[in-house]
DNA sequence: CACCTCCATCGGCATATGGCTATATAGGCA
DNA sequence: TGCCTATATAGCCATATGCCGATGGAGGTG
């Protein structure tokens, strides 16, 4: 396995993912949702102690990063995690943990 | 399983490596050293298309994030991923790939 | 010693990020 | 319609990030 184009586009795509979950309180916030899904963003702002806003800006980076998904209830939007995003990232990361299988080395 | 304080920890000691690896150069770095362990420093230069100083300023990062691991040869410094560090990412992802897993909800 | 290579650090600059308050927007209900 | 709740956006500020060229320091070699 070498470092090619294709590695690079896919570090391009998944460190976009990564950057998005790399603050606490956005990893926070996608820990609770895989605990509890279709939470709505009222909540986050009593988990952590930031403003409505902020909680309102953190969301937005995880949607844009593709990252959660939302649906209207009323008046509130329940936020959930999209689980193909997740596995990707997981996947991405499986790739470094495991041990370099070079093919025909 | 709820977000509690013992998540919130992880959240935020793997948020930081998640943000070390929130760039594609240096998840591009990670992916070689994954595919090539003991690369040099001066390799990177090559590869991804910036200065060293900026290369040197990438690999500060993960070694600070506790990611990689540094052995001197010569006049050059070989990197390394640190397996530990990796995986234990990949455990916190994990744990938000896997669904909503209530004990005796 | 002088000189070279490799890597890290310094200083500076442009831009991105993260937080806030204030305000706008969308939906429910009287 | 008017008012309330729940989110999103705007505007602003302080700090962090990412990049570079220039320089410093460690190690190898003559």
């Amino acid at each position: 396995m070498r470092y090619d184009a294709r590695m690079a586009n896919e570090a391009q795509s998944a460190a976009g993912r990564m950057k998005a979950l790399g603050h606490p309180v956005r990893l926070g916030i996608a820990m609770r949702l895989a605990a509890e899904p279709e939470t709505c963003a009222c909540d986050f702002a009593e988990v952590f102690e930031v403003s409505q806003p902020t909680i309102s800006q953190h969301l937005r980076v995880l949607r844009e990063a593709g990252l959660v998904t939302t649906r209207r209830r009323g008046t509130q939007i329940c936020y959930s995690l999209d689980p193909a995003a997740v596995r990707s990232l997981g996947e991405t990361l499986a790739t470094l943990a495991r041990p370099a299988l070079r093919t025909a080395g």
